[in-house]
DNA sequence: GGCTTTTGTCACCGATCGGTGAAAAACCTT
DNA sequence: AAGGTTTTTCACCGATCGGTGACAAAAGCC
């Protein structure tokens, strides 16, 4: 690793650090998974010394509250290129929706390694990730939305939890193991009948056709 | 812990201790979680020393083998007794597998660690955990099946996997967070919205109405 | 030049981890 | 009671963990 004898640093930069560490825990959440996400991994993925996490961010818990705003934004940019074409009804809202996610989680490893650490240790640390990457997908989902309304005769909002919760559990056991079930889930072919099955599903249940507003 | 200096064992019982170490490993999986699963902490909980992990189990390798058999035997009497009333018809089947797997997964804290440890850590000892897993569940839907056809036009498959993985994912956010989304997951309530969604999916997908065979 | 501040490195602490070798304590057979 | 076997505990190893205090070197300021 260092060919010159104790090399202390090209340049001294701290800004350029912070970010080294920041980058550093992406990858060490990312490659490593977050049972080895600590100051130790950390820092020697960002080639510093672990004192820096603890001077530069406090420790772990700053560093991952920087890491969730981080993470807010780029949630915010994956998302946002796909509501392209106009909305027609809730149904279309709600498959568009479905769809974006799919990709979206399937693209990022790091969010998908987050949104997994959030459902297996419900500790502090964790609780502001869920939380700013909730609110920043809820913004998404409203402006997606716009002013449709959803049909009054169902309950849209379990409906639609159910949906998204399988949308992520799928893209999650798909990384770990391959497929779901006995389902394969590994080339654009698998995902492609997954989409298919939910179009087919929100379609059944907000059928385009009756379009009753209230 | 010990009023007696040093107290070795009251009585000597391998069978015993055997399953003493086993019930600790399901303790400390319920209790702390995979990331505390380890010799020391289970050793800790039995109340005996680690050493008999390696000797009885050959170390943890072992010991999680023997607690996927207990599992899957776990798993099918739990969900046994729902399969009474018979089905009419495909989506109805789907219907009771689903209702009756959300239920069996809310009762059981360790199918539910177990179902997020897999998830989480793709590693050997997990995957022959899904797999006796996976093999018990099998089992059970397609004896729950009976001879009901599933409608041709549809990809069945993808459908029910989107279903069961919501279920499943639904379980494990609701205990990592209360919740998951904006839609809290804790009391009976919560959940009969969840299951009003599922059946009103299902029945969507599955109309009982067009007995269509073919 | 000297001086302080910032930036980075190093050495160390106690605790815990997985794993092993050997002694001790109970049990069984004779 | 003696000897051997099984069951259990103990003591130790190297490695890693999170965390801290002290020190070296570069940068800015006078």
């Amino acid at each position: 690793m260092n060919t010159a004898p104790s090399s202390p640093k090209a340049t001294r930069d701290r800004a350029a650090t912070e970010r080294a560490i920041l980058d550093a825990a992406k990858q060490v959440l990312v490659e490593q998974g977050f049972t080895c996400f600590g100051v130790n991994a950390i820092a020697r993925a960002a080639g510093c010394d672990k004192q820096l996490i603890y001077r530069y961010y406090g420790g772990l818990d700053g560093l991952v509250d920087a890491l969730g705003t981080e993470l807010s934004h780029l949630f915010g940019e994956q998302l946002e290129f796909e509501s392209s074409r106009p909305l027609e009804n809730y149904g279309e809202f709600v498959e568009q929706m479905l769809l974006a996610l799919l990709r979206t989680f399937r693209a990022s490893d790091l969010l998908l390694r987050i949104a997994a650490w959030e459902i297996l240790e419900p500790s502090p640390i964790t609780r502001r990730l869920a939380e700013t990457r909730g609110a920043a997908l809820m913004h998404w989902v409203r402006s997606m939305r716009g002013d449709l309304e959803p049909p009054e005769e169902m309950d849209f909002g379990a409906i639609n939890a159910i949906l998204i919760a399988a949308v992520q559990h799928l893209v999650l056991s798909a990384h770990a193991t391959g497929g779901f079930g006995g389902v394969p889930l590994d080339s654009d072919a698998d995902w492609k009948r997954i989409e298919a099955g939910l179009v087919a599903m929100v379609r059944a249940i907000y059928p385009p056709s009756s379009l009753g507003g209230s």
